[in-house]
DNA sequence: CTCCGGCGAG
DNA sequence: CTCGCTGGAG
């Protein structure tokens, strides 16, 4: 597929997603990069499991939850999977962006690239991580790319097989106007959940089914049998 | 590359 | 039972 077709089938799927939740509304910045670290790694169902379990044992603010009992983070966290890393570095991010000058709302003030770098070092905090947060809580022109999101370009052949990160991210802000982007993330992971699916995609159903030939994930041909 | 990890789909 | 999930670090 090339960057016009793949236009088309993102036209395709808005028609078939009209709405979608705005889950980050009324959320605060730091609560967003919360949730967000919660997610790696996870579906959203035992994300919001956590998370919702997280606001009703604290109020979500560096400062409570930099000096929140770890133990009674994990247990929050547990729904989420990887809690015990995520409970560890969400503690971590506290105390950091408590010490700092204007936390993370003067972070998400900075220019795109800056902050981007600055988000990057938190602990627990890659890119994907700090595009969703520059991305919902900034409203920051990036795209943020998730393993969905990722399947997706490699099996529309919009990117080759070994493509990294930056090179799926760039392709997307290629083909989706900057405020388009939430929303056509949004709707590329519901797609990918649905019918692009990992293990056994639903390609007889897919109404991207043409021009998308169903590209074989690039790695990993000699499954054994 | 491996580990972290509860959880649901197949 | 195995595999993958809105990843990141060592």
């Amino acid at each position: 597929m090339d960057l016009d077709e793949a236009k088309w089938a993102l036209r395709v799927l808005e028609r078939i997603y009209g709405g979608f939740e705005e889950w980050w509304k009324g959320l605060s910045a730091f609560e967003i990069l919360v949730a967000t670290i919660i997610s790696q790694n996870t579906n959203s169902k035992n994300t919001s499991a956590a998370f919702r379990k997280l606001r009703e044992r604290f109020s979500l603010r560096p400062e409570v939850l930099a000096g929140a009992p770890l133990k009674e983070l994990e247990e929050c966290l547990r729904p989420a999977g990887l809690y015990r890393m995520k409970a560890k570095r969400i503690k971590e991010i506290s105390a950091i962006l408590l010490g700092r000058e204007g936390g993370l709302e003067a972070i998400l003030k900075k220019p795109l690239d800056e902050a981007r770098s600055e988000l990057v070092s938190l602990p627990g905090v890659g890119w994907k991580t700090a595009d969703v947060v520059l991305s919902f809580a900034a409203g920051k022109a990036t795209f943020p790319v998730d393993t969905h999101i990722a399947r997706i370009a490699k099996r529309w052949g919009i990117v080759d097989g070994k493509a990294g990160y930056e090179e799926v991210s760039t392709a997307f802000k290629k083909v989706v106007d900057e405020k388009e982007r939430r929303r056509v993330h949004l709707m590329l992971i519901r797609f990918g959940r649905e019918y692009c699916v990992a293990r056994a995609p639903r390609c007889d159903q897919c109404p991207i089914k043409p021009p998308c030939r169903g590209v074989p994930l690039g790695r990993r041909t000699a499954r054994k049998v």
